[in-house]
This record gives structure tokens, C-alpha cells and sequence, in this order.
DNA sequence: TGACATACTTAACGTCGTTAAGTTAACACC
DNA sequence: GGTGTTAACTTAACGACGTTAAGTATGTCA
């Protein structure tokens, strides 16, 4: 009884045939190209043939955002050499969030900047909660290991946060900013180790607030 | 010879008109409910008389984010009490660029969140590089006042654009991410001086970067 | 009075996401 | 081995979008 197997086999493939070439749309033209009719002339089929495989086109992105987002997951994780102490595979950490957004802008974009409301199986995937997860995870190794100061313990969510949405403000703003604005923007590469390092520093001290 | 001016005055009226109501179709409905045809029907004319006073929407919309811009310059230019010292500045500024964020999410995200290329006019205007200024100068009197670290004195963008990314990674961190993400995202208000603290603190140590 | 400019309308084009109806080919069964 | 069913696909079309072209009317000026 392979025939059903097959089947199941073919339409995977198809459906996989239609995100990589929605992925080729987003990194080659932009997340605006992305279209259904032009997915489907790149995958040479009719534009309605794509709703066999996904519901609408915003379940079609969600679906894509979860591959990407694990794709990412994994550049943060093998950032850090494994012997690196918690204060420093926090610096690798915010490095490797910077590369990730500076070498694949449009799939950041995608992540990070684009309002999605999620179907429960994206839902259920969650892998936005896994690099959340390892972000935390390290700011608590910090904190267990004395390299941040005492004060903030019971708030490693606090600085979590600060130090994710930091670097994606900088990012953020850098990709929204057109570049007639004359604010005489500072390099990612430059701004990123500044913020990070003045943050560092700052949940060495006590807590202020 | 009135007649003229008359007419320049209508002409400006329907113009501040159709601003008008796209501001409360941006505030009341959302961004992407702004519409021409959405925009005709709420000033009562046909979708095309509005391309007889603007080029086109993106034209339109430029205009709008700049008299919003001017409004978001003028509450941050109002936010320290004149007796405040540059740190305190700081931190008033950071609270007013939050709270400006919270009490106008719909203006906040056209104006920061948008991608938008500027006209010429809009270049003229500049209102963004205002804020940026009011944000700059405060950072270098803090630095001229000893209120920072020294190390930083001849980095000032570095440190405002610190900050300016910081508190906008939050806010925008926040607006896109779907409550359904299981992250437990910590609220804006407890979170923004957490993280203003953190770097003032950073930056009264020496530059380790 | 007649030419002209200008604020507007109606009609329409091409694009978008999406739905409905039809086609076709492979499988399942008597 | 013909027949019915299922499922992948196509064509046609709908409504909404931004925008353009062509027409109308009104008010100014010579």
C-alpha cells in the first residue's frame, strides 16, 4: 500500500516547491513581491493551484516565517564556542542576531518587523519562543555565575528583553529609515557592540529602577 | 485682487481636509484601512479630487507623517521641566518618546514603523532630524555637564542612537509581535526604565568597546 | 459674451487575493 | 475491464485596490 504514501510523498514536495520558491521571491525581490501570481508563474503552475496546498497567503508566510525562524534558532545557538563563560556567549549571542539580520534583511524583515496572526500549528511549532528561550536561558547562566549583579535575579525576563529589543531597534530603525533622512546613522557593526557592552555594563550595577 | 488668495485658501482647506481625515482613518481603523477610496467616501467625494490636491497616496501619506512628526518633535521638546539636568532630560525624554508610542500606536508605527521614499518637500521639512537634534543635544550636554563617562564624549551619536534604538526596539518589538507568540513579554512601562537605567548607567562607565 | 482655467465626476485599466466551476487523470471496486 | 470517485489542477471571474483618461460644470477674466 505505497500508492497513498506516495501521494502524501508528492504533495509534500510540491508544497516544499512552493515555499523555497517563495523564500527565492523574498530574498531576491522583497517581501512586496511576493505575490501569488508570481509564485505561481515561478513555480509554473496557476495562481489558484497554490490554494490546494495552503488556506490563504498569509497562512503560506506563517508557514515559511516557521522554517526561517528555526534557521535562525539554530544561527544562535551555534554562535558560542562551547567553552565561553555566560557573559560572553551573551555578546556572541547579540552578534550573531546582528549578522543574521544584516546578511538576510528581507527574512528578518519577515520575522521580526511583519504582523502575523498565527495559525495554531505555527502556534504549536513556536519557534520564536525557542530563541527567546536560549536568549534567557544564557541571561540566567549570567546571572547564576555572578557576571551580571545580584539585584536583578528575579528579572531575567527584564533584562532579556532589553537586551532583544535594543538589538532589534537598531536594526529595525536602520531597515525603516529611509536614507534621506539626514541622521548621520552610525554603522550596525559600530552602534551593536556600543549598546551591548553599555548594557553589559549596566546590569553589572545594581539596579537603578 | 482677493480672488486668488480665496482660492489658494479653499484649495488649502480641502487639502487640510482630506490630511484630516486621513489622520482619523489612521487612528481609528488602523494603517491599512487608509484607503482612497475609504478617504473619498469619509470627506464626501469622489476617490480621484483627492489626486487633484496630492500625486499620489504615498505623497499623501508622506505629508501626513510630517505634521505628525512635528507633533512628536514639539511633545518631546515639552517633556523636561527647564530646571532638569541633561540626565534627567534623558530620562524625560525616554519616557515621553514612550509614551508617545502608547497613546499613538497607529502614529508611531506610520512614522517609524513605514518605509516610506520622501519627496523633496519632505526632505525640506525634516522634522525627524529635529527630534534627532533635541535627542543629540541633550546627550552632549550631559557629556559637556560630566553626567556621562568622558570616553564618550566623542562618540554623542553613539550614545543617542543607543538610546533611540532601544526604546524604539521595545516599542516596535511589542506591535509586531503577535500576543499568541507564549513569550511573556514584560509590559512597556515596567521595561522602559529598566532599560534607560541600564545603559545611563553604561555609559557613566568607561567605553569597554 | 466667449475663451479658459480649475475643481470635480464617471468610467475604466491593471493588479491584487480569493472563490467557483470545470477538466483531467489516477486510483478503487464490482 | 469498464465505472465511479477522489484530488490536483486550470480557467473564469469577483470585489477591492491605486491610478489614469476623459468628460462636466463653475467661476474668472478679456
Amino acid at each position: 500500500m505505497g500508492i497513498k504514501e506516495r501521494r502524501e510523498r508528492d504533495k509534500a514536495a510540491t508544497r516544499q516547491l512552493i515555499l523555497d520558491a517563495a523564500r527565492d521571491l523574498l530574498v531576491e525581490d522583497g517581501y512586496d513581491k511576493i505575490t501569488m501570481r508570481a509564485l505561481a508563474e515561478r513555480i509554473e503552475y496557476s495562481p489558484t493551484a497554490i490554494y490546494v496546498h495552503f488556506a490563504d497567503k498569509d497562512t503560506l508566510l506563517t508557514e515559511l516565517s516557521v522554517c526561517d525562524f528555526l534557521e535562525f534558532t539554530q544561527k544562535l545557538a551555534g554562535s558560542s564556542p562551547p567553552d565561553a563563560n555566560p557573559l560572553s556567549r551573551l555578546r556572541f549571542l547579540g552578534g550573531a542576531y546582528i549578522r543574521f539580520a544584516m546578511e538576510h534583511p528581507s527574512q528578518y524583515r519577515h520575522l521580526f518587523m511583519t504582523e502575523r496572526e498565527l495559525t495554531e500549528e505555527a502556534q504549536a511549532a513556536k519557534p520564536p519562543e525557542d530563541a527567546y528561550a536560549l536568549l534567557l536561558g544564557t541571561v540566567q547562566a549570567a546571572l547564576d555565575a555572578g557576571e551580571l549583579h545580584e539585584s536583578w535575579a528575579d528579572h531575567p525576563h527584564h533584562v532579556a528583553q532589553t537586551l532583544w529589543s535594543s538589538m532589534h531597534g537598531m536594526v529595525a530603525l536602520r531597515m525603516t529609515m529611509p536614507e534621506k533622512v539626514a541622521v548621520p546613522m552610525v554603522p550596525l557593526e559600530d552602534l551593536a557592540p556600543v549598546a551591548m557592552e553599555a548594557l553589559i555594563t549596566g546590569f553589572r550595577q545594581p539596579r537603578q529602577s
